[in-house]
DNA sequence: AATTTAATTGACCGGTCGGCCAGTTAATGG
DNA sequence: CCATTAACTGGCCGACCGGTCAATTAAATT
């Protein structure tokens, strides 16, 4: 067990690895399988035997890596209960915290998005609806304002954070643009101010 | 002159409207010279003789494209002269309807960032700091609250709008999910709110 | 009309692509 | 201990890759 020379689950774990860095960093199409095969230490047939074809592995990556994606989301939400608006604030900087540390994720969805995959979409549908749900409820209860769409709550908050990271080099360019927590700060300000029921 | 059998700009145009297609659609690495060839109906030879190379190719198709983008944008904001909460909110408006009329614009963006292209930042840099000046002109006049960074407002609207229509397939599995007019409406309605000072 | 210039072609290059297949080798279990 | 199974290898396939080059052809210049 312990000098095992062949272990099919853990070559099979490191050509997925492989594979998802690569495919991450460089697309589906800019990654050839012996460079694949390169990088995981194995031979190029091994990855046919294991996966099928190429794309069946950029299929199992995506799928696995959406399947972590949403695990991870799921705990973060799990541990807040009440549905009031710091519920709210603490989900945006939970949210951005995750993408700042996973820049992975981000381009793996922009990948995604630009090949129209809409299995991504499924991935985090549940999420999106409780985080919807716990807004109606603080909007029932007068915490929020009621005019706007829960669903489209969410997905602003989502867009502001996504394309904040995906966008980055972009941004850099900007006169005046500021950090990350600056960014995030503002936006809550924004965010929060034009969702709180007014008294004038 | 009229039967011209040969016409150089009217072929080099040619060949950069199909690569700009093509690219768009799919990316520059899946793009074969020979499929470019085809689409633009020409030989293959005859791009290499007018670009080079494929990635001079693909360099002279974003800079054009970025080229119009920003030459489209500036029109669009000339005509706009004061310096209000009304101008923000009709900016936003174009900005959004620009997106949804240009698809390929959106999808060039997502291209270049995934490969940290940095001249597509440059391409609006202008454009993003005379929008933060008006803001920040408002602010002074009292008003749009002040305690925000203007360069942040353009940024979170930029990305509200960009990543909406980068992220459609995705989005469209939410359940509650609303039309581009409605997640417009919801978007301004919550900026504004965010943005107006308080009397309370 | 002769000459120069440049747009355009097709054949060809070495290299890489994804995939396949016939073996070899190591674990399994009867 | 031997048969079965499956992990794993190396070599090969036809297709396609981006790029080059000499030749052809049409326009521009003289």
């Amino acid at each position: 067990m312990e000098t095992q020379t062949r272990d099919a689950d853990a070559t099979r774990a490191r050509i997925l690895d492989a594979a998802t860095r690569l495919f991450i960093e460089h697309g589906f199409a800019a990654v050839s399988m012996r460079r694949l095969a390169e990088a995981s230490d194995v031979t190029k047939s091994l990855i046919h035997h294991h996966f099928g074809n190429k794309e069946q592995l950029w299929e199992e990556v995506k799928e696995t890596a959406f399947q972590t994606y949403a695990r991870k989301q799921q705990e973060m939400l799990e541990t807040a209960e009440q549905s009031d608006a710091e519920l709210l604030v603490s989900s945006v900087r939970a949210y951005f915290s995750f993408l700042r540390e996973n820049p992975g994720v981000v381009r793996l969805f922009a990948w995604t998005h630009l090949e129209e995959d809409q299995t991504c979409g499924r991935s985090d549908r549940d999420l999106v609806a409780l985080g919807a749900r716990r807004i109606r409820e603080a909007q029932e209860q007068g915490l929020l304002r009621a005019d706007v769409n829960p669903t489209h709550v969410v997905t602003l908050f989502v867009n502001a954070c996504t394309h904040w990271f995906e966008a980055r080099s972009h941004h850099s360019e900007w006169e005046g643009i500021g950090t990350d927590d600056e960014y995030l700060e503002d936006f809550i300000r924004i965010l929060m101010e034009g969702l709180t029921p007014r008294k004038d």
